[in-house]
DNA sequence: ATCTATTTGTACGTATGTATT
DNA sequence: AAATACATACGTACAAATAGA
């Protein structure tokens, strides 16, 4: 299964005549890494080499290295036995990225809550049964984590992160690294993004009573191996959950993400 | 609603005591954008004001250039009145960046596909009764596009891809920007990355044509408003469309995707 | 602990390319 | 056609970080 790559911009761009050299160069080191099988951890070679083998000067290799840097393909380190190292994207990159591209398109929380509550509902249903006793012990330490329902707007945001949190655990437990990825980025929007316009109202401690128990009943039903049973509950939960974020006139706010 | 930033990398990083001075540069000027509410079409400082406001040589800010342009955030022209300016994210540039995180993970159809069997069936149910008369023709068009069953794998995969764009073509009339893009980044990871492993099997007639059957019975009910017979009717699809690509042994291949 | 070698990081000056007027 | 304004690229010099002797 060797690896392929596609080249860069074919598209339009202006009236130039197409990418600019570092893009160029940062394109063949790709080419380089992967024809060369290059790994995680594995060492690119100096700028002293680039330059030299591409026949450019410093600051064009380091101009296309800080390309492949910000896409978060390499970490570089100074010093004897440094340089740049082949790197996985991160995680945290990944998002920060994805979440660049919302900046101009105003995604609304229930354009998320439409794709969590498919989404968490199938997660649910794929991991009853295969989780260890371990995870489910982290999970229900985090419903511990509080136990009694929030005083104010602000506790009611704290405890929304919380159980964000919660959704998160879950994703990491996934065997699909897509459905993990976006459990995950779409938790990380909502706890990041989100403003509550009615600070001042009493929290609804009935709903909240009811998210929670639905966390419970979850954790038994992963246990137990109930897909569907953890399906419907997790079906349900997010309905609760939407309703709780509508209740609250909560918005996302506009944010650059800078990893 | 004032844009705010999150500042970067507070993450463990190595022994270093942080991002190197073009990254930082990188955050300030996003800094300095979101602040001045530029826009998209906006000009960026020259590189010669750049320098002088942030004290750095020209290398430098060059690089931080670069980090952004990788980012998608800016466009850069040469001549006069040219310059840094503010540009939306491309969807392509999304996908591609996106596409980089799943190239050490090793994502399989089946995951693609467990998706793809909640999100569509979402998706057709949310744009009942919305279409209009010109997208619906044009859904009737790409259907008509292959009449006939494919001959061998090669055309198997061709009729598949055309399949995709039919979905592409659903994602783009979807009001919501997220379901829009994994919708479609999906599609995309599809078209580019499968292969099949047999080339030379007789592909299975009776499954297309009940693939093309629900495409059909999809438009009319998209047309007719009927929410959950769209609903209903994508999610066998789906499934159909998944045993067609076990049947044909699809596999992803690892790629670097460069935009 | 100090020096030394290695490699990236920063700075600056100059020349070239490119598009607008 | 020429002048202008900007990015692009090069070369060199030196600074900073780090591993090893």
């Amino acid at each position: 299964m060797p690896p392929v790559i596609t080249r860069s911009d074919t598209s339009a761009r202006g009236l130039s005549r197409g990418p600019s050299r570092p893009v160029q160069v940062a394109d063949k080191i790709k080419d380089w890494v992967v024809e060369h099988g290059l790994k995680r951890g594995d060492r690119l070679p100096s700028e002293a080499e680039l330059m030299t083998r591409f026949g450019m000067a410093k600051g064009t290799i380091r101009e296309a290295m800080r390309i492949l840097e910000a896409q978060g393909l390499i970490k570089t380190r100074t010093g004897p036995g440094g340089g740049s190292f082949v790197h996985e994207v991160s995680k945290e990159r990944a998002r920060a990225l994805l979440g660049n591209y919302f900046y101009f398109k105003d995604l609304t929380i229930a354009d998320i809550y439409q794709l969590r509550s498919v989404l968490e509902p199938e997660l649910a249903a794929s991991l009853a049964g295969v989780l260890s006793d371990d995870a489910l012990d982290a999970l229900r330490a985090n419903i511990a984590e509080f136990d009694t329902p929030a005083a104010d707007a602000e506790q009611e945001r704290e405890r929304h992160i919380v159980s964000l949190r919660f959704h998160a655990m879950l994703a990491a437990q996934s065997s699909n690294p897509l459905l993990e990825f976006l459990i995950d980025f779409m938790a990380c929007m909502l706890s990041d993004l989100t403003v509550y316009r009615r600070l001042f109202d009493p929290p609804n401690t009935e709903l909240w009573q009811r998210g929670r128990d639905y966390q419970m009943r979850l954790v038994e039903a992963l246990r137990d191996g109930d897909a569907e049973g953890a399906r419907s509950i997790m079906s349900d939960h997010m309905r609760t959950a939407w309703r709780l974020m509508e209740m609250q006139e909560a918005e996302m706010v506009n944010r650059f993400i800078s990893e």
